[in-house]
DNA sequence: AATGAATGAGGGTTCATTCAT
DNA sequence: AATGAATGAACCCTCATTCAT
């Protein structure tokens, strides 16, 4: 998928001068660091032994480590969704096809890469970095939702989709995935814990986009009391 | 909230001997800070400081800063979960007004207090700290989930429900709520992406609920490829 | 030997006030500690749960720990030289049994009680703590030399003993023995190399006497060249 | 003898690069302070301030505190005397010039260089650090005894020593060595106590030695009471 | 008088950053 | 450009000492 991907079997690469890898590597090892443990928990040489040069080295790209930190977000964050956007916009017909694709693929691209430690990332960072989080509300979750969120409403106003909460939906279709990309970095990272993403992924969008759909009058008498006295919260 | 909190133009209150609030007062002090700074990034004194007492005094009840951190992850997670289960085992009836009161239940004590937090704070450290990986799966994910899983089974197994993948089923229901729970104390505690939470989960349960109902088979021709131009990945 | 060994069986003898034994249990305590471990690292609470008592308790009777230092030392040092010197003063006739038995006197009682890890707490921590210096030098070495210093000179000037250098010959005799206490609370503390130490000191007491008896003429060709090319110095 | 020691009013001398030098000068830096104040009371930063590096240099070069004393402790006493016992193995003809000039050189060797306070030094921590004493007892007073030990034998079995206890007389010749080596980093070094040490050290050597020789019948009477009123413990 | 909880200065150790080579 | 030895501020933790009970 990406092909920059240092392969981990070349230990020792005969001194040829890369000066230009030299950054990507070291923004991939970084991430991949600070991703598992923490940003103050990652020591400057571990991130320069990960990418294969010496301490000293890493410092003549990135001034600091914080800048290094900030280097990463901005490199792993740099979205193409706002190009998406634009090709959603020319899209006609049924909504629900083109949200399951375009979630899917998105998905697919996302969750495998090495961008999907990104929201663990920024979950663990962003109280201390706050300038992380405005970049990534910019550049990631506005264009982000303003995608689905035009989809919705254009599937709403075509009668396709039920007149639900255009917010609340767009936050539970993405939410689980944002989790999922988070969960295979933490608990699925070291503990037996495991979820079959794909799968879990597919089904979910296959459930809400059912959820979506407009109601057959007659088909669902939901929230009328049945028999009042088998309601209670059960954890009060 | 927090009576506890020391003024700070106080210089030397006289010293105070409270054997018995320390430990919980250390706690929810070392909650707080875990929770906004993450494990490494928070000072031993920071947290003595916010439940009001020296440094030394925080060592005197707890032996170090790691055992500080298990404390706090087994207290705000001694779950009573179980408890749940055993009252779920007993209801009959329609399971959608069961699931969603249980689960707004669940949500409104949980998002509301402290231990919303620590999700984020598992998630963020649990790389480093396998063994609270462990202890949150065994006593807060699989208990958690039994009971779910349960009530979707009880309902797909009368009919109530379509017959959907459970497992899938239940990863719809929960995550949006924990990942509610994790934005609470990142972006929510920092930017101005801010989510109206109780909103956003009653939306998400209903929305869920109607996907779970059997379907009504003449409604949607899901699936069905309409325009084939209109589909591509849209982030390629 | 010492009546005041507090019997290490009896644990919580039942609150009988004892305020006078107190500082004595305190001093016991803190002598076995500074002679094992080093001043430095005793901690104090150590001296206290030794001895029985609180924390607090032992700062009620010596206001610091190093005061407590000094306390050990001048109630530990606290020797009947001077008496010694006294009677050694009246005594006639042969001066080589005299000084036998006084020094194996003196051996015995001090090897076996806890005097004996004086010397290597001395030796340990004279430098911190120049004062304890001035008083051992005071009132231990120079009145003890000044005994056999006095023994061994009437002895020369009776012809009984060869006219050696008394300085070197009070030397000669006294440290071994000193060494022997020391080695008593360090190597021999804590490895299998032990000394037989009251065959020793007889031995030793034994050796140097005869090396004090006048010569008999012919009898040794000391420090005459035999083999000339059999002498060089062995560790170059 | 020290051209290292950094002139204190130099507040930032260009920070220098000899990494071979600088463990020895650890060594040498440690050596000292420990021998002077104990391992306990000697900071960190002494060490690395009197070798004129910085504290965290010195934990390049050594992983704790503790490794540090080991390594004074290795470096210090790897001993010749093995290739002295070597030596002395092959020697023939009378044993006593053999033993005063090994004794000898072996002493002026020691007493003078810094090698001389290992012994304070073992004395004052080997229970503390129990390898310490093991490594010490193999490395030198095991061969070292057994050097003393062959010679002094060897001179019984010719008849030019009397058949004394060897044990006893090995002792008697090496612990006074000992513990002037001791005393002149104790009392030596902080009191006006000192002793004329290469003096003595020849002094007790020829009066041991005359002490081995074989008695004259007639000359002593020794242990045989001449009157016997003379005689009682003065110190009782 | 005795206790032991509380304090905070101090020491061992780490690690981001610098700089001589 | 690259290295890695050197630095020192900062942090975890200890422990001598104090003081409320």
């Amino acid at each position: 998928m990406s092909p920059v991907v240092k392969p981990p079997d070349t230990p020792a690469l005969p001194r040829q001068r890369r000066k230009e890898a030299r950054p990507h590597e070291l923004l991939e090892a970084a991430l991949a660091l600070f991703v598992e443990k923490g940003f103050a928990a990652t020591r400057a040489d571990e991130v320069a032994q990960r990418a294969g040069v010496s301490k000293g080295t890493l410092y003549l790209y990135y001034p600091s480590k914080e800048e290094l930190l900030k280097a990463v977000i901005a490199h792993y964050l740099s979205s193409r969704i706002a190009a998406t956007a634009d090709e959603v916009r020319e899209i006609r017909g049924p909504m629900a096809p083109v949200l399951r694709e375009m979630l899917v693929a998105w998905w697919q691209q996302t969750y495998a890469g090495p961008g999907s430690g990104t929201f663990k990332l920024i979950i663990s960072e962003v109280c201390n970095f706050p300038a992380i989080g405005e970049f990534y509300v910019r550049e990631v979750v506005e264009p982000g939702h303003a995608v689905v969120r035009t989809i919705l409403q254009r599937g709403i106003d075509s009668g396709e989709f039920r007149p639900v909460d255009v917010e609340s939906a767009v936050h539970s279709l993405l939410l689980p995935m944002i989790m999922l990309c988070t969960h295979k970095h933490a608990l699925g990272a070291c503990t037996q814990h495991t979820i079959d993403a794909d799968k879990f992924i597919a089904d979910h969008v296959e459930l809400v986009l059912r959820g979506l759909q407009p109601s057959v009058p007659q088909a669902m008498p939901a929230r009328r009391p049945i028999k009042s006295s088998a309601r209670h919260a059960p954890t009060p």
